[in-house]
DNA sequence: CCGCCAACCTGATCCAGGTCAACGCGCGGC
DNA sequence: GCCGCGCGTTGACCTGGATCAGGTTGGCGG
């Protein structure tokens, strides 16, 4: 991740009840569940360092940087992507406040693709060698490492099957809606941060069939757009056109 | 994984030397890279089964299966898949010796997959959770635990992309021989031990795609094709064509 | 206010790969 | 030997989505 000077961490308060300042954290979350005690926490925050806002187009990391850490969303949205030889890119995720990036750098000890802020974006940023050494005395840690790395490889099977441009538009939205209601926002209601070209990508469509795909939806009374404001109409029949790729 | 009497665990030698009888088992290798002592190597080993053989068409997890075990492959070939809303099969994976399979259980605590054996499968079983508690000692078990989590989601992105028919056939045979030629075995002259079909559902393509894509690349001279055996005969062409796939 | 540009939408055409149908071939059972 | 049956191959045709080519909209700088 970039150590430029406009990233610089913000001091940490180490005051017991500032915890919740970072209650968007995914692993202080996890961890709380999990019945650690406050001077555990403090342990975990000690590795943490609250990024200064990326704006807009900024790199987090790019493909070939020396893996160092992991990150949670705070706020914003961010895009992990490579290019393929023809320098067309291949969107590989979006992430929302409270998902975590850069786990995928663990094997090869490189950031295997780019990381971009879609908008203004807040990180906890954690050295992965600090808590790799921490989870070994805290057993519920490693678990939740290892959870979330296993889910990621989930995630990456879904994109996988050959679905047609409905069922995958269906499904981005469905999950991102699930996603957002997940951390408290709005589920049918919602702003897509990224442009049609990046839905384009991620879903490996081309951005004209994201356009006509939307369109398609809307007048099928599925959905209302204006613009990048999306409005989930009706959920059941979004939620079966995507049940083929969520499974659930 | 099935705890049926026809796969109860073999006697595991606890005698010194012996420990070579698992030189395929991943972990094994990896600790032993990693500079482990013989004793530390005893304790790993400890948590080891080694199954009888299952044969050609046996389970070895179901989805929806409580997930308490990774396995490496010893010997034989296991395909890992899910079955769609309209009971079509999206293959998952395939995995040699020495791979491991049942990661992707860890973060639900249930297979997301079925396992099954395409021939004769001998593995080395682990308990995931004696093995997770066995890392907190030994930080380079927990380690490769994170590394080999990291590289399957890597892997799975490699699915993803939206690639043409003969770009996918010539990356799976790539991948395929390379994967042999760590193992020790012949790159170049190797057998599909799997199905077209099972071809086709794994690079989401039509089994007939699959073998129309076969004899293309028989017909440029890239390979030679005699039912299931496979000999590479232009490897730079084929790697070439794979590129935009494999990224190296 | 205007001009510019990126993002987005829409229609016309094309083509890779899916689908359907038929056939070959090797192997196990009897 | 002969049958039956997966598996694999091949050919003919069809179609979803890519590609190409404009056209629209809205936000921003001057």
């Amino acid at each position: 991740m970039d150590a430029g000077t406009s990233h610089r961490p913000q001091p940490i308060a180490d005051d017991g009840d500032d915890f919740n300042f970072c209650s968007t954290c995914a692993f202080s979350a996890a961890c709380l569940k999990h019945g650690y005690d406050k001077g555990q926490l403090r342990e975990l925050h000690v590795l943490v360092e609250h990024t200064e806002p990326y704006h807009e187009g900024e790199y987090i990391f790019r493909e070939g940087d020396r893996f160092e850490a992991i990150a949670a969303v705070r706020s914003g949205t961010v895009k992990t992507f490579v290019n393929d030889i023809e320098g067309r890119e291949q969107v590989q995720g979006f992430f929302l406040p409270g998902e975590v990036i850069g786990l995928s750098g663990i094997s090869e000890a490189r950031y295997p693709s780019n990381a971009i802020a879609l908008e203004s974006v807040v990180l906890c940023r954690f050295s992965f060698s600090s808590m790799a050494m921490l989870a070994t005395r805290m057993p519920g840690l490693q678990q939740q490492l290892f959870r979330l790395l296993s889910q990621d490889i989930n995630k990456a099977a879904l994109l996988a099957g050959n679905y047609s441009a409905d069922e995958r538009m269906a499904a981005f939205l469905v999950s991102l809606s699930r996603r957002y209601a997940a951390r408290g926002f709005s589920p049918n209601r919602f702003r897509l941060t990224m442009t049609r070209t990046d839905i384009a990508n991620y879903l490996r469509l081309a951005a004209e069939s994201v356009s006509r795909g939307l369109r398609r939806l809307q007048d099928d009374g599925l959905i209302r757009v204006d613009r990048r404001d999306i409005e989930l109409v009706d959920r059941p029949a979004l939620e079966s056109l995507a049940r083929t790729i969520l499974r659930d």
